[in-house]
DNA sequence: GATTTTCATAACTTTAAGTTATGTACTCGT
DNA sequence: ACGAGTACATAACTTAAAGTTATGAAAATC
């Protein structure tokens, strides 16, 4: 015998509520559809779950009984309601975000766990990869979004391109790194130093092939290489060797007080840090939120690296 | 925004059996019927629970989630009907019953326990209590019925009485009692010992009195009084005291070999045991099953002390 | 016993869900 | 790439349930 889940409700209420008319008022129905309900209810079941002829209704057993599986799928109603509510402004649900390795862990994963302390319910399934697997995996809509540099012209058909930093790399060193202290380098200041190089099939890589090239250095020593941001920075503190990083990374490290970048520019890739969609995707609300977050916060440090920038030259001329 | 429960329950099925129509099927509904109301449902909510143009349905992220509440929903839905049949049947409940104490303690309480084995989900409340209070508990609907012993002609208006066991008293005494061997007894013989007397409030120390005072004994001294059945037949096995209990506790005592009663015809009293109930009380299922039971067992016993009398005059005759 | 409160019922309207029939689009095999 | 099969969507009509206002009946309270 099926009984009507919102007939459950029925009792519950008038059970919780101590009479029919409370009842019906919490339900948001009227009196009378109520009373009627009820009585459908009672027809099919062969018993009263009420006590007939009391006033307020007051339930038997087994309304009582009934009354507990309607508060069950009360709950259920109830929890329904606030999932699509929250599922439809962002509050809930997940996202996967993949990124090349050194921007992910040098500049957003702090921003993603920031964005979750705004929004435990949202999952963020984050992953690596560079730019032609993440195309691959956007177009297997096995991702919501990527964060990759790429150049304007590089774009696939098919692929939105949203530039959120400027492609500007540097050279990077320790802190006290004797090169930090000279107001103007050349080549044969450079050339004594080893180099830490990024793994071969990292668009990095190929930049700090590009940039030891366009200061002269045509056979540069590298003694380590192929680690993730984490290790580069530790050999970087430990040594008087060079790298070369993209310089948001390394602004973001400044308040540790562990990293500095050489005054001397070197040739910076064509490229622009972006947010990578498909074009046709239709995000969801979790998915739309985060990629506006992260939007944002890029734009606030483009702000911050500008601002600094102006203060050194300032400072420097 | 309120989502219709059955609602919830559709997206459970057709995420649990894989495609609408199985879904529909599972529901017991037509194809067309769940197709429609899964677009109303998709329409008030604004966003799809599946994913579209795929075949069959493929549920989203938010379709799962509100695909387990629909499974909370049949659950509770579930146990619901199975409530009403198992209500309906005597199969749960809860049933309260008073008697005697002599009579819960010494034949009843081991027929309650006989019933909740096949009857684990009723709920079975038993208490004591003599007549006149057990008559004010049943009009005050406090008790669905209870069993003692009564004279029919004292059976109140508005009340039923039916009766399960005649009134027999015997005398009883321990197994190996010098009394219990003796082929006749006369009142020299039991003047010198002494008797256990039950609670003074009880139909059963009138019943003593009388006996008593039937055979002759005038002045008889009580050694102990006022305790439970179980202390009585305590006292009783370990001393040569005698007592006047119901021949029904006695014979359901045999088997323990620890009681015996006199081959001495006291005076019964005219009262009966029986259940009662008042007369227009609308039992639920498993007072009504209960009732029956109990009436069913006492049939039983009465048969088998009927035989068990028949067995022992024509040995002894 | 009168008044108030609570629920039941009547009459009518609206909404949702039932059906059969058929159309559309997706999936799969060749 | 195309045809057959499968799965779901839609149309048209019917039925059932639930909505409303108005009012009656009975229980509870004073």
């Amino acid at each position: 015998m099926k009984i009507d889940p919102r007939h459950l409700e029925i009792v519950a209420a008038i059970v919780d509520e101590g009479g029919l008319t409370e009842g019906a008022q919490a339900l948001g129905k009227s009196q009378p559809s109520v009373s009627r309900s009820l009585a459908q209810l009672e027809s099919r079941i062969g018993t009263p779950l009420f006590h007939p002829g009391r006033r307020p209704l007051q339930p038997t057993e087994l309304g009582h009984a009934l009354a507990e599986q309607g508060r069950r799928v009360r709950d259920a109603d109830d929890i329904a309601a606030s999932l699509v509510t929250r599922y439809l402004s962002g509050h809930a649900g997940s996202v996967r975000v993949a990124g090349t390795p050194v921007f992910m862990d040098g500049v957003i994963t702090a921003m993603l766990a920031e964005f979750q302390k705004e929004a435990r319910d949202v999952h963020v399934h984050q992953s690596y990869g560079y730019a032609d697997e993440l195309i691959q995996r956007l177009n297997a809509d096995a991702l919501d979004f990527a964060v990759c540099p790429l150049r304007r012209d590089a774009v696939p058909d098919g692929f939105s391109f949203q530039a959120i930093l400027p492609g500007l790399n540097v050279i990077a060193c320790r802190a006290g790194h004797p090169l930090a202290r000279k107001r103007a380098l050349s080549l044969s200041d450079i050339a004594p130093y080893s180099w830490i190089a990024p793994p071969p099939d990292s668009p990095l890589f190929q930049d700090l092939k590009r940039a030891v090239s366009s200061i002269g250095v045509d056979d540069f020593r590298i003694s380590f290489s192929g680690g993730s941001l984490a290790s580069v920075i530790s050999v970087l503190t430990e040594s008087d060797s060079l790298t070369v990083l993209p310089y948001a990374v390394v602004f973001l490290q400044r308040h540790k007080n562990t990293l500095t970048e050489l005054p001397l520019k070197i040739s910076h890739p064509e490229r622009e840090l972006g947010i990578l969609t498909t074009s046709d995707a239709t995000n969801t609300p979790a998915a739309t939120r985060l990629k506006s977050f992260v939007a944002n916060r890029f734009q606030g440090l483009a702000s911050r690296i500008l601002q600094h920038q102006r203060n050194v030259t300032w400072r420097g001329g």
